[in-house]
DNA sequence: GCTGCACCTTCCCATCATGGGAAGGTCAAT
DNA sequence: ATTGACCTTCCCATGATGGGAAGGTGCAGC
């Protein structure tokens, strides 16, 4: 199968698929003789695997690894544990950060009235000289 | 003031300072006879704000926005409400999507034992053929 | 056979915020 | 004069994704 309909069947881009192979997630795939990819079924499962880590949020080189312990049929499932622990916990620090940006901001939009004055609580804060940082 | 102590007193990276003046976010700063960027308290509360408002999570664009708000005495409060408004909703937005993430994971997480068995509900979830997607 | 269209290839560029580092000029203190 | 800390510009890298150019291939219709 082409890598048009590799990416229709998998939900990953042709671009990507490409970059992926660049990057070393996933190894060169076959080609045909005019040189266009050829994958096959295997190949295609693999593909929709990284969309649904990426779907997660796992960066790159979290699923080479996370490919090669879905390849290990040995493997442990502690280490995908120790892999998928640590995602979550990245994950949590980043939307607490986020949500520490909105609850000030949210703070600050409802006390702003938001109409032709110019007076605004908003920029204030934002100009407002730090206390002694 | 050198850069290097704008940078010191404002808390933006003299890297920083130089970019968002080639970004247009800042206007060329003045220059000493040596060619060295020169500083003042002005200059400084600029950088202020834009770090306070890069805290905030706000994009380089939407800042210039708002500084252009900031030194406008005559600006309408509806404007910032507006921008900030629509920031925050951005925010909430990923939040939601990172906090849809989290979740799937947390329970993925919560399932898989993490021993030296090799089944695990994470990768089983990650390979799981899409129903009918 | 030729034309046209859809597909494939590689390569380069752009995003966005940030930093690393090189090559070279300046300044102040010893 | 040397040294070390600073400054300048320029290029490169990150990470995930896409745009687009230039050129080859394959198939369908005439």
């Amino acid at each position: 199968m082409n890598i048009g309909e590799a990416a229709r069947t998998s939900g990953v881009s042709a671009k990507m698929i490409r970059h992926y192979e660049a990057s070393g997630l996933l190894r060169p795939a076959a080609r045909r003789s005019n040189g266009y990819r050829d994958y096959g079924e295997v190949d295609v499962r693999e593909l929709q695997f990284i969309r649904r880590a990426r779907n997660m949020g796992f960066a790159t080189i979290e699923i080479i690894d996370l490919l090669s312990l879905w390849r290990d049929r040995s493997r442990a499932s502690r280490d995908v544990h120790h892999l998928a622990a640590r995602h979550l916990a990245d994950l949590e620090t980043r939307i607490a950060e986020m949500q520490a940006m909105a609850r000030t901001l949210g703070r600050l939009v409802t006390a702003c009235h938001g109409d032709e004055r110019p007076e605004c609580p908003i920029l204030d804060d934002l100009g407002r000289c730090p206390p002694s940082e």
